[in-house]
DNA sequence: CACCTGTTATATATATTATATAACAGTTAA
DNA sequence: TTAACTGTTATATAATATATATAACAGGTG
């Protein structure tokens, strides 16, 4: 079951928290491909926010082939398939973050251990 | 010397991508623990840009510990010291950015290989 | 002294974010 | 066939973030 929290205090927006926390639960297999999401509706009455905001999340998912809408208009979760648009934002991103972290004095054996187990995390947490 | 573009044709905001450029350019080497940084009033006129943009990156530089401000009032790059906050930083956007990955399909090598493929390049361009 | 620095302040314009309503086509279930 | 739900589109408004434009100030430098 989908559970989304706000934290006003984060510098993230509302949406990009919203998309954050339905990409988390994903890799986390808390939900699956084939799924469905909850309506936009449901999710901002219950986060007691506007539908809108939680649409600007699902259209920035579905931009990125994360969810998809079947013909009864209802959004599920994606099968996975990795495309080459996927490994180069995931490339970008890592570019900015690695030469913030070397430069804040992390070496190359504390970003690959922090990576790793991130990773590990992720594959205990089945 | 430091060499510095905008392009307004990516999403990122002007500022950060002063930012990114000034961090990129420390963690390649380029520029050095101890450089003076150009003034914001330089930097903005090569760029055709108001000076009060750069100030922010500056600024947002110098909350991070990258850059200090000497007692001439110039910027220079502070000294790598890894601090607590610069790991817990660079472990929140890699779990983010790994979930994303994850859930658009990459698998745990592609991501290690992509990591260790970054810090490679950066290790052979100094 | 003239010139540079970062900093602070104020004002303005634009873009982004978030909310508030309303309406519409299509699906689903009573 | 209704009634209720879905995503989508449209419009409007408010608050915030971003970027620019000026001006002024204290302090260091030559």
């Amino acid at each position: 079951m989908l559970k989304i929290s706000i934290d006003y205090n984060l510098e993230d927006t509302v949406y990009r928290q919203i998309y954050n926390q339905i990409v988390e639960q994903i890799a986390s297999n808390n939900i699956h491909p084939g799924d469905k999401i909850p309506s936009s509706r449901e999710i901002a009455g219950v986060l007691n926010i506007n539908f809108h905001t939680v649409n600007k999340a699902y259209q920035l998912l579905r931009e990125n082939g994360i969810i998809e809408l079947t013909k009864n208009k209802r959004y599920i979760i994606s099968k996975k398939n990795k495309t080459g648009n996927a490994i180069d934002n995931f490339k970008k991103k890592e570019i900015d973050i690695i030469n913030e972290a070397m430069v804040r004095g992390l070496n190359d054996d504390d970003i690959i251990k922090t990576v790793k187990n991130i990773l590990n995390l992720k594959n205990g947490a089945d």
